[in-house]
DNA sequence: ACCTATAAGTGGTAAAAAGTGGTAGAAAGT
DNA sequence: ACTTTCTACCACTTTTTACCACTTATAGGT
């Protein structure tokens, strides 16, 4: 199951946000959201989280980068269960660290999906977006 | 199954577009549209994307690029279905992406086929075409 | 070359699903 | 025990999806 595709949807006063509905079924019924890269949230299914858990569990403890590293994925972890309607309550620290305050965007990026605030992902794909990059991963790759 | 041909149509009130009935076939049953390069949208046949999406997948996503170049596919992308008499929804995403706004040309590319707004495609055609310069780079490349 | 038959394309409508706001009950804390 | 916060669900609205019916284009036969 891959999660794919670019969702815009709002949060509501309570702090909720809707999963939508394609991307619904590649999470199932729980999965763990914690902070990302790039300023966004991630979401990963349940098994997709332990098998990112094993990984920073191989990880040498005794370098700081990575204490700072492991740090940050696991203080932001929050597991957590859609209402009937598909709908999670976002903790506070999160919505800080991702800047999400009224629009949302969910992107579905393989195996997790990322949340972002909608003014950051426009920023983002307005100015990182580097075509000429792009086109030359895509020759590498043999595209 | 190869995909040719250059197809002019439009797209309704409700963002559908017809695939051209000479594209559906070597296109299949479902399919995946995504963001493309040169301001176009492309259309893989099911098969033609998993292996797209295998080699994203064994990208390192620690690099910051991989990660601009990996959403740019992944969040682009949207498995579709046509309907009954051969047409797609496109998600506004996809539409303003592309410019796309009334009239659109459809192109079969060997595996996949593009999807151009019309004046796009045109403007394309009549600037960037210098077939004799490109026929000599061509000549580089060993055709 | 024209007429007819068949397939492709277009517009619209109705049913289903997804998304939104809100309320009531449960749990927790004072 | 009462107040406040949190959770789960209900009902309404909006969007999406699937299909029907009509129009236009294509192709084949006379």
């Amino acid at each position: 199951m891959m999660l794919i595709g670019e969702f815009s949807h709002g949060m509501d006063k309570k702090n909720r946000i809707i999963i939508p509905s394609k991307l619904r079924e590649g999470l199932g019924e729980t999965f763990i959201m914690t902070k990302g890269l790039d300023s966004c949230l991630y979401i990963y299914p349940k098994n997709e989280w332990q098998i990112f858990e094993q990984k920073l569990k191989s990880l040498p403890l005794t370098d700081k980068n990575v204490r700072s590293f492991v740090r940050f994925f696991f203080s932001g972890a929050n597991e957590m269960e859609p209402d009937k309607m598909g709908r999670v309550l976002i903790p506070q620290s999160l919505l800080s660290y991702a800047g999400i305050e009224g629009e949302v965007v969910s992107v579905g990026m393989m195996d997790r999906v990322e949340v972002w605030s909608k003014e950051k992902w426009e920023a983002y794909n307005e100015s990182e977006m580097d075509m000429d990059a792009i086109a030359e991963k895509m020759n590498e790759l043999g595209i």
